[in-house]
DNA sequence: GTCTATACCAAGATAGAC
DNA sequence: GTCTATCTTGGTATAGAC
């Protein structure tokens, strides 16, 4: 058995950097950021408290992580968006993705939306989503313009808005919220 | 001058009761209920701390009252919806009335999303609040059966999520987002 | 990397004088 | 009704042994 290689290390590292992370993102959604203690997300992790400050400097900086991870995953999924033949298809698609990003983030977005509300921590993330905001909306407007849409910006900011909402519900409750339903319903509504 | 009778005295403690419950809506909304702390309340109400539990019997309880006020404001609204003289007019004031509430209330409408999303919180709160919702939305479906819509509780449905959206956007920026013509939008899209 | 012990502080809440 | 002083608890974060 050779020792481990420096790269090694710091891959098991990164693991356990995302445990970490992972827990405290399911609390933070639970019970809201300053509502949960590290003690809690010590325990979850079943580490000790001490660990976890070997892994972040702070619980802000755990935060901030975190966050850093989602955007990355929204990013990517912006990416994805310009699939499909064309323009209801492409639209259609964005529906789609939204909906599943949704689904599979939605600790995320529980998050997410909780800070968002409040203006001082939204000075540090609200820059990078506003950004990715306009991107998907300017992106709809376009398609509704080659859909011959008669108010293609208010379109795609009505969308964006019901979106906007569609989330909501369903971070709120999610076994409650007909998402599928609400998703085919909306595509009906604009693809056609 | 005769001495003050119990009515008087109650009168004057209803006042600051209101005005303590004011400025912590203020800061509740603001920085969240959990990250704003007692200290800061009494300082805002320029009033010790000590002070505020004579008052309220734990910061809990302020909570619990804030909630309680503001429901019994949605609850009037509601009354007023079932104004206008026929469906179509009837729906229009109902977006009318939402977009107004949300204006004046923005406070509330701001801390009680993020209560929202916690669900812990929500057990508190929830109940009422699912049961205005449900009302809201069973009054807008039965509009839109008058108004032979092919479907007539998902187009409710989804005006009320849109509606959520435009609450979620006019809290997060109050100043950013466009409330009015969003407003106009959907009455020319929903109410013809 | 991992733990326990502990420092340090700010929070919510109470007591008691005025 | 109003204040100041204080109690108690639990929080974040660090130190140091293993």
């Amino acid at each position: 058995m050779s020792p481990r290689t420096k790269e090694q290390y710091s891959k098991i590292r990164e693991t356990s950097r995302k445990h970490i992370a992972e827990v405290a993102l399911q609390l933070f959604a639970k019970y809201g950021y300053h509502a949960t203690s590290v003690s809690q997300i010590a325990a979850k992790a079943k580490i000790s408290k001490g660990l976890l400050y070997n892994y972040f400097k702070s619980k802000d900086d755990l935060l901030k992580s975190i966050i850093e991870n989602g955007l990355n995953e929204i990013m990517m999924m912006t990416e994805q968006m310009k699939g499909g033949k064309n323009a209801k298809e492409k639209l259609s698609l964005l529906i789609k993705l939204s909906v599943e990003h949704l689904k599979k983030y939605t600790a995320f977005w529980d998050l997410f939306i909780s800070l968002l509300l409040q203006p001082d921590v939204q000075k540090k993330t609200g820059a990078i989503f506003i950004q990715y905001r306009n991107e998907a909306v300017n992106l709809m407007a376009e398609l509704f313009r080659q859909m011959d849409s008669e108010n293609p910006d208010m379109d795609a900011f009505s969308l964006g808005t019901q979106l906007d909402g569609l989330g909501l519900n369903y971070v709120a409750a999610p076994d409650k919220f007909p998402i599928d339903k609400m998703k085919d319903y909306l595509i009906e509504k604009y693809c056609k």
